[in-house]
DNA sequence: TCAAGTTGTCTAACTTTCTCGACAACTTGA
DNA sequence: TCAAGTTGTCGAGAAAGTTAGACAACTTGA
């Protein structure tokens, strides 16, 4: 680090640098809401006074910004807060990632990126699913927008009670289309859990994050109308690109 | 960087030093359940190994996941696993914060870090909130369970709806306990938006973590049962101390 | 046209991280 | 008891990454 006083987390700042801190102090203005759309950022050299460090740091915490299209650097005029391209992915009993991607949704597609029959899932997967001793299909997945990957999932199922899912897994990448082609109408999303982490080396690859992006962890059963366990899925998002809609009404599909 | 090969991100690993990202993937097989509780880790020659780098470099990684409690280390036998602690928030139709947590939920306390009235809260609360030009209660709050905290947030209300509110927000602060103190008996959480980021300098102090930790953001407003506005919360979970557990049916209090 | 203010680029110095080696302290099982 | 394997500690050198200063290129408004 260098000399002057800056953020300063309570402990162990070590190893994170300074350019990294004023990132996320800025993107937290951002994304709050205290620094509209549209609004010119303050300039580097006064954002350089306010943090104690040198211009040259700021840059480099404003380049991260824009590498995430959160901000536009216009030479001569400024800096920009750029319009909020969030995705909203809705979260509700009847949930589908496919129709469920906000205003852009149209855009989105799915690529199935290997299959497997599992004859010895984990544990947890088994108890799930109730699988007792028969196998699992286990799907890996992921889901772009515009061509900027968004999620990268894995689903469990029941592989004898889905047989030929696969073949019905189209290019645009739709489970519940898949599930239809099997037989299984609807089905009902019965308990999702939520948790948040730094993505592990191959999750930043696959999603074309920097290294140490957030991502959102999302482990959700479904269950058929009757109750029986159905689909587990195991979903990280990007978090700088998504962003979750619970939905607690009785669910208006 | 040294210069072996190791996991890399797609892009801009720079500035992301090497004990980072082996944390990063070491969190994610833990959390992810490929390493379970209780079982030893690879010893940290194995893992200097596995990923090409020298011995000491793993010894970080791994010093950060004891500080999160997240692993043991015994001199003489092993790293070993710790329990998993994760905390469960519970969101549904009727979540109260207080009573909400998990297993551990008896040992939680609030504390109310200021309030305020504003005459001109920002325009996004003011409209949530169907303000029209009315002051708002603002309430700054802290969530702590064995001395750790858990969660900061921001509260907002209509002041004139409930006079005296602050004065019935007593030390265990429960906000249900204080709305029922001046005559609001029942509420419901209307809509939950989730969203992940890196803390900024203040949170990060403020929750006791180290600098660029995960912070889960849940804003959330909660109405009347006749629909009205009554509360607008933005809550910032620690990530790495609490998970979010979705409630989709009809409610079970 | 010009001055002020902005972002972009270059080179150099600095600080931190990472590497390497060696040894100590401790646990476990033969 | 002992050997093998483990984490803990120390010191020093090398290689990054980070910060710094000066100047260029561009935009805007007077």
């Amino acid at each position: 680090m260098g000399t002057g006083s800056r953020p300063t987390g309570s402990r162990s700042t070590s190893g994170y640098s300074a350019w990294r801190m004023i990132a996320d102090e800025l993107r937290g203005e951002i994304v709050g809401g205290t620094v509209p759309p549209g609004s010119k950022l303050a300039s580097e050299t006064e954002l350089a006074q306010r943090f104690d460090v040198h211009r040259h740091t700021v840059r480099q915490a404003v380049a991260a910004l824009a590498a995430d299209h959160l901000v536009v650097a216009r030479r001569g005029s400024g800096t920009f807060v750029a319009e909020h391209t969030v995705l909203v992915h809705r979260i509700g009993l009847r949930t589908r990632l496919t129709d469920s991607l906000g205003p852009r949704g149209a855009a989105a597609s799915g690529r199935l990126l290997e299959s497997a029959v599992e004859t010895a899932p984990p544990a947890d997967i088994a108890e799930r699913l109730r699988l007792a001793d028969r196998p699992a299909l286990r799907l890996e997945l992921v889901r772009s927008v515009d061509g900027l990957p968004i999620a990268r999932g894995t689903a469990w199922l029941d592989a004898e009670r889905v047989p030929g899912l696969v073949e019905h897994y189209g290019p645009e990448g739709s489970m519940t289309a898949a599930l239809r082609a099997v037989g299984i109408q609807d089905y009902l999303r019965d308990s999702t859990m939520i948790s948040g982490r730094a993505a592990t080396a191959a999750e930043a690859a696959e999603l074309e994050l920097p290294a140490g992006s957030m991502v959102l962890v999302v482990r959700a059963l479904n269950t058929l109308p009757e109750g029986s366990p159905l689909l587990y899925n195991v979903t990280r998002f990007a978090a700088a690109r998504v962003e979750l809609d619970v939905q607690h009404s009785i669910d208006a599909p």
